[in-house]
DNA sequence: CTGAAAGCGCTTACAG
DNA sequence: CTGAAAGCGCTTACAG
């Protein structure tokens, strides 16, 4: 039975031979196995001998074929923009988790922020026959209602307002990084953003705005660069920021990210982080604590958003329903904005 | 046929209604789109009309159908330690992109770094049925052979005396990061290890070893702080080297988010890096170069390993051979290790 | 080139 | 409780 060739031989072990080695039905096996996974014990001699054998030749039912006839696939999708992203990464993470102890397969699947990729990879997902989605990548001006009709859908990170989502108090957290820097004396700001369909960047943007009308303050359009979220877009606004005749004195970024590029644009520049210009990042992901110049960070409970996410999918799926929940961020103040704090040593 | 309780109604086109809207055997359609997925024309007038007709009614095969039948699933799978690390996302990535450029779909799974986890994950991917594994998680002590005859199997990032790889040369970036610090006139070191079941931080640790030893200089058993490749794991052997009566005055991490761990540690006991003691990271990740005391890093060439790895799997699914590759690290030094790069200006 | 049949591995009514 | 049958959506020899 070894191969020839060098190609592997794969002899998955059926249901049929469980059945043939234990004297039964196929279906008998198919019952006892249902039975086992629900939790309930055997119902018979047969049906515990039947076990015992499905765990001495390591028999695993083919989720495909189970999928194919019994209509369900115990599998959710989710789709993210960026899987490099650490956000993202980190909230796909705790979806697969929280699927897993609810018995369910988890499946990623990266759009790129592309709208043709993301229709392409939810069909994807859709032929894949999953049980439901988690959209992470969702886009303001989209229209999911057909989407929602075909699977269970949920958000996460990005909200919409025609779906239930799982997401952070985004113009809160802008909020917390703009009274904050109002309130150490800034009067010049810049925005780094994300791209304009994100509602993520646009509440942002938003909650940042409204902090600084509240101290008279204001925020021009040309202030706010519609980059991206990575460090390479933080670099990119940082130098043209820092190329106009009046640079700003504060800078919100809206991920860690491009906050850590905005702080090497100042570092070519000359210019420190904290004492020459004020940096606020968005997540607070773990590095942000430990930078050389540590970063200040509004904070958004990654962790809870994707179980609050994938406990909606899973209540949709079993027939219940599920409202919006938005999370609240907190300001983590650190040496980037406020130098008093965690102050820097020079050797 | 709108769903009453709410629940979605999903429809999806099967190749029977193809058929019926043809007036053809479903068989008929079936070839017309093997045909066309091989990129050659329609073989006739009837083919053409099936192909307008799944156009039109944005029809795509089952692939779970199709594979149960068929038994390819044109379907590969990845192990990865951990998501939310950069450069496994990274590598995830690259692998995934070469793969659907391939015609292929490509799946996750994250082991956690856990022998039990590990086996269940491949496990679970072999149950779907995959064409072939791509390995991101093969632990030095580990017997692979049983799964490399059930598939298509290829090692990245770690590799394995046993089996195909594609890997960086880790003893030869350990060797770049241990003559840079010596040379710099350094003599006491410490180095930031992962768990020692990874073949790239053994690696690494043997390079940096012999680098020094031909400088006369040695590393001692203490000297290696086996802790993880995550910031936290950096902070703490940070924290845990500079309590010693003599902490090194040059630190090696294999990871850059580990390196930005020690930076922290650093930073709390008022050391600069750099000035007070040199940081060399791995990986080259993108903040590495923005930050504000820039991180010198050994670069390892995260896209083309994956690429490799890749067509290494593809090679061998279609019935050729793979041996494995080593790709060369380049060191890029920054103000981390020295100063006089990159010099940081002050305020 | 096309149709009809068989079957991939499983599950689910239907009888007994 | 168990067996036998039908079928999920597809593909692949086999005839014609």
């Amino acid at each position: 039975m070894t191969g020839a060739g060098g190609a592997p031989d794969g002899f998955p072990v059926t249901m049929r031979e469980i059945a043939s080695e234990a004297g039964v039905h196929p279906s008998t096996v198919s019952r006892a196995l249902r039975r086992a996974r629900s939790g309930l014990p055997p119902a018979s001699q047969r049906e515990s001998n039947i076990l015992q054998i499905t765990e001495r030749l390591g028999y695993t039912p083919d989720p495909t074929a189970s999928s194919l006839r019994g209509g369900q696939s115990r599998a959710i999708g989710v789709l993210v923009p960026r899987l490099t992203d650490t956000v993202l990464a980190t909230i796909y993470d705790s979806i697969e988790s929280a699927a897993h102890r609810a018995g369910y397969e988890a499946f990623v699947a990266n759009s790129n922020d592309d709208p043709d990729l993301q229709a392409r990879r939810l069909q994807l997902l859709l032929s894949r026959r999953v049980d439901g989605i988690i959209l992470g990548d969702a886009r303001r001006d989209q229209d999911l209602s057909a989407v929602a009709r075909t699977t269970h859908l949920v958000l996460v990170s990005r909200g919409h307002p025609d779906l239930p989502s799982a997401t952070c108090d985004d113009f809160r957290g802008g909020w917390l990084a703009g009274d904050h820097l109002a309130r150490l004396g800034h009067t010049t700001f810049a925005v780094v953003a994300g791209p304009p369909w994100a509602q993520t960047s646009f509440d942002r943007t938003t909650g940042f705005r409204a902090a600084l009308a509240e101290h008279g303050l204001r925020l021009r359009t040309e202030d706010v660069y519609e980059v991206g979220f990575d460090t390479e877009s933080g670099r990119t606004a940082g130098d043209r920021m820092l190329a106009r005749r009046t640079p700003p004195t504060a800078v919100f970024a809206m991920n860690d990210h491009s906050a850590i590029g905005v702080m090497g644009a100042l570092r070519a520049k000359g210019l420190r982080p904290g004492t020459d210009v004020a940096v606020v990042g968005f997540n607070d992901i773990p590095i942000a604590a430990e930078l050389p110049i540590p970063l200040t960070s509004v904070r958004s409970p990654l962790q809870r958003m994707a179980e609050e996410a994938a406990d909606m999918l899973l209540r949709l799926m079993s027939g219940g329903s599920a409202a919006s929940v938005k999370l609240e961020p907190t300001l983590n103040v650190r040496a980037s904005s406020d130098p008093t704090v965690d102050p820097v040593v020079d050797g």
